[in-house]
DNA sequence: TGTTCGTAACGAACACTGTACGTCACGAAC
DNA sequence: GTTCGTGACGTACAGTGTTCGTTACGAACA
């Protein structure tokens, strides 16, 4: 009786499942992938999307993803991809142009913040595929709408995006690191603005003279400046070329 | 005299290696491991600079490092701290404010291509050192002189190197990449004009349009852009503001 | 209907990575 | 002359991306 209970425990049976046993795993796929990374991407960062995890996720081992994936980079550029295909477009309205380039990057780094870490591999190779194609159409319409010079609308297609990538990172890394320290955002930009007061005025006259300003607004704040005085300057050249 | 001869040349000698052996192997120190970091990051870039490359280097293990590093991550931090402390200072003259903003931003742009990989750490965690302070000084005099109002000269002063720092790991990934394919640059930027061109006019009456301005100069050209566009916004609320 | 055959999936392994632990030897201080 | 603290080190652990050779399944063919 002992000896039979101890057989049936420690010996695994030989084939104990039959094909129902598991929920009805469903077949690889490239699309699966991506939505099981995206899903990992947006719950826990970029960091957490390995192939091992991944392949847990899935229920099968690493060596299955390479079917399907090249590779850890081209994954990460099709998680890019799949993200960057989530911004909405603006149908140009030229009396509202500006508020609508705002919303076209607002939508963008709202998207990225909220799949952490993907702004990192945006900014690392800029992606250039169909999406992308899109937003770049939908970006030069809204500008030349607004009367920007061809040129100047052309390259400014290339910098509001790196403007905009660039801040997703900064704002992304700052959640991380709010999420490791428990310490209010608030109480940190309060400490920092002290710091900058309490600096030598000899040697820092400015940086002491402006230390709340240096300290002052959100990242909503500090990106929707960035953009506006991108758009002030283009406007201005226009006119000035005008 | 065989087996003399046989002892001799399998059997290690005891203590076979004098304090003379290697070149007098200089002690640890933190300055030393910096350096050697900094010198593998210039000549093979950020992926290289592993704690046991940088052991291997300094003829350690890698356990040795890290009775003076915390990390890898605060390795990287130290390194990005030093590269930015090479960046040179421009001594504020009014009547050529906006060129020195150029020089000031391209020094950065420069030293960190040269340390190829460092901007990445530089976006994820923009640096708080006292060589980012003295650089944010710089600048915020620089500015100042130029008219520009407190609020957006302390703005700026976060935007600019943000533009800056993502302008250089851009640079840096497409140099990586045109390393890898020797495809020259010109080609590659020829071919993406006829892409552009190619599109369906339909769905993209924009980007066919301006195909040629989309792909017209080099990074310099479109850094000093991205900077010049920045600052004619500056000045234009400073004069809208009078 | 029975066999073959292509291929998706897999298990295992390789060459790495960053980091932690316990030990050893050397130099200074008592 | 002995002790003791500390920097350096060997080793090991857990995890990474990737590749190789082998299975097993399902469809196409005889």
């Amino acid at each position: 009786m002992i000896v039979t209970s101890r057989v049936l425990v420690v010996e695994p049976l030989p084939r104990p499942r039959s094909t129902r046993d598991r929920p009805a795993k469903p077949p690889l796929s490239e699309d699966l992938i991506l939505d099981t990374a995206l899903r990992i991407l947006s719950e826990e960062g970029l960091e957490a999307v390995t192939m091992r995890r991944l392949a847990t996720e899935l229920d099968t081992g690493p060596a299955s993803l390479y079917v399907y994936i090249k590779g850890r980079d081209e994954l990460r550029n099709a998680m890019l991809d799949r993200v960057s295909g989530m911004v909405e477009i603006e149908e140009p309205d030229p009396s509202r142009w500006r508020e609508q380039v705002h919303a076209l990057c607002q939508g963008v780094l709202q998207i990225m913040e909220a799949h952490p870490g993907i702004a990192e591999v945006a900014v690392a190779n800029p992606p250039t595929g169909e999406r992308t194609l899109r937003f770049a159409e939908n970006l030069l319409a809204l500008l030349r709408a607004g009367g920007v010079t061809d040129q100047d609308a052309a390259w400014a297609c290339d910098i509001l995006p790196l403007i905009t990538t660039a801040s997703a990172v900064e704002t992304a890394a700052s959640q991380r690191r709010g999420v490791e320290q428990k310490d209010h955002e608030a109480d940190v930009v309060e400490r920092l603005g002290q710091a900058f007061a309490a600096l030598p005025p000899g040697e820092f006259p400015n940086v002491t003279a402006l230390a709340s300003e240096l300290t002052s607004g959100d990242g909503d704040m500090r990106f929707r400046f960035a953009i506006d005085v991108f758009l002030d300057g283009l406007v201005a050249r226009a006119a000035a070329r005008a």
